[in-house]
DNA sequence: CTCCAAAATAAGAATCATTCGCATTTGCAT
DNA sequence: ATGCAAATGCGAATGATTCTTATTTTGGAG
């Protein structure tokens, strides 16, 4: 399951080199079902005992987000920037303000809105970035608290 | 049209003081039509001969956003944030990925889909954050040029 | 209108995420 | 096995944003 070279063929069509580290930051994103800041990926290497800096996992997540293979958001609310992988079908992701728990949701309800824009403004669609904010279910009931 | 206490009630309703910083900031956002950085703001203000210093604009778009007057909101590709008034009505921006340009479209996608996240996840949804990235009318017989 | 306490602002230091510079190491084609 | 380009480590630099403290302004009470 977690072999060294699980990537080499994906890095390899982006003319990159597997290295140990971009196949440990690679599964460690496809590990966790959800988006990670760099620092949070940086201390999960550790933990897998992979040496890795700071700075590394940045150039990393760098190179894999201009290749297509790593999807970088960044919430309106939030400082730092969230990475996960790319390869995935396409979803979104709902953000509990209370406990910040995320909560990823399969399918996305864009597809007609991108054809009328194209339709109505002329507007080549490339991409988009959907965040949605809200209570979950265990907190909908503290909504009060603050 | 530019009075300094235009926005003076407003403000009231928020328990804010009706300071000339705050009713010129406020008419800067009302004036462009499109989100601004607080840097964009601070040199807006610079030019209508208001002395103002960068931390007190970030500290009245805080204020500003903590009332529900002002939102803000980041760009997955930007490091800066992005701020606009909230009184009008709901609408998203087209970003154009070549010239950056931001476009303006009322109206919004996501009704339906925010009351099926209620049915099916049991998840409050208290607000939303669409960017749609693309190429505009303009720029999209580019769409090669890097 | 004057005075006061609370709120707001200026100025610049501090912080935090992210990027950069350069010396060293590693992957991989030959 | 060898060499060179690509990748990494480490710490310094950057840039946006926030914080600290002294000073000024606002809005209400008298």
């Amino acid at each position: 399951m977690s072999g060294k070279d699980t990537y080499k063929d994906l890095l390899k069509t982006g003319n990159l080199k597997s290295t140990k580290h971009r196949n440990a930051l690679l599964e460690t994103l496809e590990q966790s079902g959800l988006p990670l800041t760099a620092e949070e990926l940086f201390l999960r290497l550790k933990e897998k005992n992979v040496s890795i800096s700071l700075s590394t996992v940045y150039r990393i997540l760098e190179t894999l987000v201009d290749k297509g293979f790593v999807i970088r958001s960044q919430l309106a609310t939030g400082n730092k920037a969230l990475y996960e992988l790319s390869h995935k079908d396409h979803h979104h992701h709902l953000h509990c303000v209370r406990c910040r728990q995320i909560f990823p949701v399969d399918g996305c309800p864009l597809e007609d809105y991108e054809q009328l824009l194209a339709d109505r403004f002329g507007f080549t669609v490339t991409g988009h970035n959907l965040e949605v904010f809200g209570y979950c279910e265990k907190c909908k009931d503290h909504k009060q608290d603050g």
